[in-house]
DNA sequence: CGTCTTTGTCCTGCGAGTGGAGAAAGTGAG
DNA sequence: CTCACTTTCTCCACTCGCAGGACAAAGACG
């Protein structure tokens, strides 16, 4: 079926889409007061925005002294797709033109089968989200993908962690699939949307969102913008060196933070602490589920393994360094830390604070909140949304 | 006198003005080809800036086959000053509506005496340069100054290598001492327009530039602005972490950029070879001036003296591996090596590029030219220039 | 029932901007 | 020198975006 087939004609259009979306006002005279403009032209612009069907006016609503107003929103059967590729699973949800999750599902995969056997899975969630009855079809799609995004076209470049990737037209080859709109970024710039749109980044103009999981990476905002960089790969902090001469990296330097730091790195020092028999704690979660992963390590520390806890601590203080360096280099008004790794929680954010309040000059931190997201795993889905909607809400 | 009364009135004077001022063209109708207006309204636009004497017409250019066009140009007799206070040194420049330097003059200075002392000097110069007949009066000044500024008020903000200047307001001052605009900004801020303006970072839209002098700093570019941070101390890489447990700082912390590499430092662990007997060429320079400098290094270097070329090497390793991971962060599309130590020139460039190309990954580096500013000592005044001009040459 | 408040609509007039006609000023060929 | 053609610049009529005031609609409140 075809869906919104109309775009904002003009700024004004844009500007009003965009604050219905964002929860504003929702009446003529209130979103008024908000756009400078006049009534006479707001109502013309209003008007036309329902002609378009992007916008209804449904009843009205409580009088408050005066005449009562029209309830002006977003089409409600407007319906865009998030999709948040990572390492080791999909996450896909729906929402509507609030950007409000309406279903969600997530499923582990492994991202280096390749674009076509990840884009089944994909299309085959997105299928059983809209047989569920949340869609009839999408007016657009978001998509993010862990590694660096040639952004204007939607193709991964040279990722390393998903290898087969490289030059893919995604956003051409899911627009086709969906016969929708589609937007691709970086999985992490998109958590940073995320936090930004709904998160603890609302109303900060520059801030750094910290993602920590099987990788490392850093949604970078810069006057409410997000900064990709020239390639796309802006924000790739997992690279850079944290330990001189530290452990090997799979990009083949040493001392990568990647390699001290990062969901597979954790597992790996924890069935070292195993073997070494430093940690009965993990080594009877060792022997009971053959192996070890992050999630282990977290429980260990949250049933008060010391061994655990001091490996957390130590990955949050080699982290902690980077993001001190950043700090002093980008001057943030906030630093958000989030991905799979958050689940270690105040252990790691204890560390990571220390660091940087210890090294970075104060007048960088002394009013710097460095806190945990807000959203968990649906920033990303929420921020794809965004971005889709950010697309289609402006001027074509 | 009083002088530029006028502002262009809208945002289409605005963009004549810029293109006007960075060397475009200067006919009505090449004009016309470049902002999108009709000939009508071009015409209407530029006859009021031409009443304001923002701009004149004088004589006309060659036929290239037709009717011989107007030039049109900026004011001949507009004048900026730029103002660079280092932390050794002030330079003063004054600079036509085109930003041309007409007249520049330095001189040493202690940036510790504080503002009363250096602002004596800055006005005495701006009066010689005023006196030699370069100008009438000042339509707008642009000063930089060696630390955070919080940039809309323009007032210092804890600096650390200028106790004294914090939270004097320095844009009020010297406003009312010249009875003109004036705009503050970091010195690392400045150089980088500047070298965005007239050097090696023309049509650059993000770009790093690293100014090596008597501290560290680094002016960041983001989509053509410059990124200053929530509290003006953005770029300030000094104090990061260079060295785990390295030389102490005199911010408190140990292993600082800045307490390894920089005019300071080098001149240190020179004065520490001489003291160690390693090196006789500096021995020599020593004996003959009484102590050392980075000038002094940078002469044994070019003599061939191999403790002197390590001294660079190691200085430009250190810089190179911090500025890897800001590469591997900011993904610019160029980075610029400025500042007093440039006088070390390839020793150091090689270094800094070893550190890079070897560090950064391949997406973020391999299109990424690593060179020497353009401009030396003049990039500042350049910048302050640019920095006064972007803003009198906004709608008010 | 009248007054006050809030919301939304209509109308007039101003100014920005477009696009075409044409004047001004030149080149070059015959 | 004349004529055709090009380029630059000016003038004018017309459109459209938009502001701001008058006014209508609808409800609260005494």
């Amino acid at each position: 079926m075809r869906r919104m087939t109309a775009r904002p004609a003009n700024a004004h259009q844009a500007r009003l889409l965009k604050l219905l979306r964002d929860g504003g006002p929702n009446s003529r005279a209130q979103l008024g007061d908000q756009v400078d403009l006049s009534r006479s032209k707001l109502a013309v612009e209003v008007d036309r925005l329902l002609e378009t069907g992007l916008i209804v006016a449904d009843g009205l609503a409580a009088s408050r002294g005066g005449r009562r107003s029209h309830n002006i929103r977003l089409a409600p059967n407007l319906r865009f797709l998030g999709v948040d590729i990572g390492a080791t699973s999909v996450d896909v949800a729906v929402t509507n033109a609030e950007l409000e999750i309406l279903g969600h599902l997530n499923q582990p995969m492994d991202v280096r089968e390749g674009p076509v056997a990840v884009f089944e899975q994909v299309l085959s969630m997105a299928a059983k989200l809209r047989a569920s009855g949340l869609a009839e079809g999408f007016d657009g799609a978001g998509i993010g993908v862990p590694g660096p995004v040639r952004f204007p076209e939607g193709v991964p470049v040279a990722p390393p962690i998903m290898p087969g990737w490289d030059g893919f037209p995604v956003r051409e080859a899911l627009s086709q699939e969906l016969g929708c709109p589609v937007m691709v970024d970086n999985d992490v710039n998109l958590m940073a949307m995320g936090e930004m749109h709904a998160g603890v980044a609302r109303s900060v103009g520059d801030f750094l969102c910290v993602k920590i999981g099987t990788g490392i990476g850093c949604g970078i905002v810069a006057g409410g913008e997000v900064h990709r960089g020239v390639t796309g790969s802006a924000g790739d902090i997992g690279h850079i060196q944290a330990v001189p001469d530290g452990r090997p990296c799979a990009c083949g330097n040493r001392g990568c933070l990647e390699a001290h730091f990062s969901g597979a790195a954790l597992a790996r020092d924890a069935v070292e602490a195993v073997e070494q028999g430093r940690s009965e704690a993990l080594a009877a979660r060792h022997t009971a589920n053959g192996g070890l992963t992050a999630v282990d390590v977290a429980a260990a520390a949250a049933a008060g393994d010391p061994t655990a806890l001091d490996l957390i601590r130590e990955g949050g203080n080699r982290t902690g360094q980077v993001i001190a360096g950043l700090v002093s280099f980008f001057n943030p008004g906030l630093v958000v830390i989030g991905g799979g790794v958050t689940g270690l929680g105040h252990t790691l954010l204890a560390a990571i604070r220390t660091q940087v309040y210890r090294q970075s000059l104060p007048l960088a931190t002394g009013n710097l909140p460095i806190v945990l997201g807000e959203l968990g795993p649906t920033a990303g889905v929420i921020g794809a949304a965004r971005l889709i909607s950010d697309h289609l809400f402006s001027p074509a």
